[in-house]
DNA sequence: TCTCCACCCGACCGGTCGGTTTGTAAACCG
DNA sequence: CGGTTTACAAACCGACCGGTCGGGTGGAGA
């Protein structure tokens, strides 16, 4: 039997679902091989087959989902033409019933703890802030040369505004009962807004 | 041999101090009740003998540390008398050789992680935010009344605020290459000064 | 048809860790 | 001064977990 290229995707897309899911259900240190191993419906050597390492896995885990929402966002940011629009255009990290939303928090607490000591995971977070960061100053310059802001610093803007981002959703999320969906939105707005140079509601 | 309140005070200071500085520096999951006591320069059973749990153990250590950065903050404040000054009065947070703060970031990050899963975390910092949430409303209303700002909803601004604080710092902390603590200050300055309707360098 | 190997299972091993138990020295009390 | 309790230390126990290993199965090739 040769290997089988298919297969292996197939089973590899089902252990990193399956990872993804555990890790932001019971937290990503409370998360055993044999978790995975039954969540993803193979045995712990099924699992080791595909994994040999359970750093690596999660490892992996990670790079996968934050490339997800990072694609998400950028394919939602280019549906608005207007560039303030494109800014406020990722509200959708605030939509509670979204799963990727519920799953994502989880994830994103872990690792950025995990960041914090181990240097991989430092990286996978700083490449990923990196990206937003691009996005986002693609939308200022692009405001900038149609004169609809006057930003001098474009990079530390977009910097600043994708760290209020991270600021609100992070109190919206771990609060949620004094953080509602509707300040988190709202304030994101202003704040943007008028981080930009402009006053809402114009 | 009768029981020494003293000694277990100092004793039991020695053990949080000792918790703290092992998890920060290795990630508060990767600690042992073994690390800790060798920290605290006790054998094991001697810490056991003083914290018979690791749950509640860890758990006191985040609420004392974050009780300390509160009262440091709240003290702080108060030493401004202009309601901005106020606001704008936690910079502290962003000094990166300060040992609070090299301390805090960690355990602030670890402890999100936890209180996404474990309840008792989850009020832990909620308390912690609300506490915060409190004090700057206490400086909004201040400058409301004086006519200095015109906000038009206090709760949810100091909200935002507590969140972009948190949200620059966490970036600013966790990426140092390419956000420096100039570019945080600015930014926290510049976002919190908008959001209560002034302009910088006024 | 026989062989071989990819795929997968599950028992097992080595090590780790939280907590218990046992031991002991010292401080206090009667 | 004997008995008792505290304050530790150190050996130990049992559970758990990551990774290994031997084996079994079934499809592809000789």
């Amino acid at each position: 039997m040769p290997p089988n290229p298919t297969l292996e995707k197939i089973r590899k897309s089902q252990i990193l679902d399956a990872a993804l899911r555990t890790m932001a259900a019971r937290g990503a240190n409370g998360v055993t091989m044999e978790d995975v191993a039954t969540a993803s419906g193979l045995s712990k050597g099924g699992l080791v087959h595909y994994f040999p390492s359970k750093a690596e896995l999660f490892k992996e885990t990670f790079r996968e989902f934050f490339n997800r929402i990072f694609l998400r966002g950028q394919e939602t940011m280019n549906q608005c033409a207007d560039p303030l629009d494109k800014l406020l255009s990722f509200t959708w990290i605030l939509e509670r019933d979204d799963p990727d939303i519920k799953v994502g928090y989880p994830l994103l607490f872990d690792g950025m703890s995990l960041a914090t000591h181990d240097p991989e995971y430092g990286s996978i977070f700083r490449d990923w802030f990196n990206n937003w960061v691009v996005m986002l100053k693609l939308a200022l310059n692009e405001g900038n040369e149609s004169g609809r802001f006057a930003v001098a610093d474009p990079d530390g803007t977009a910097r600043a505004i994708s760290a209020i981002y991270q600021g609100i959703a992070t109190r919206w999320f771990l609060d949620p009962e004094t953080h509602s969906t509707a300040w988190a939105k709202g304030f994101v707005r202003l704040s943007v807004t008028r981080l930009v140079g402009l006053e809402p509601d114009e």
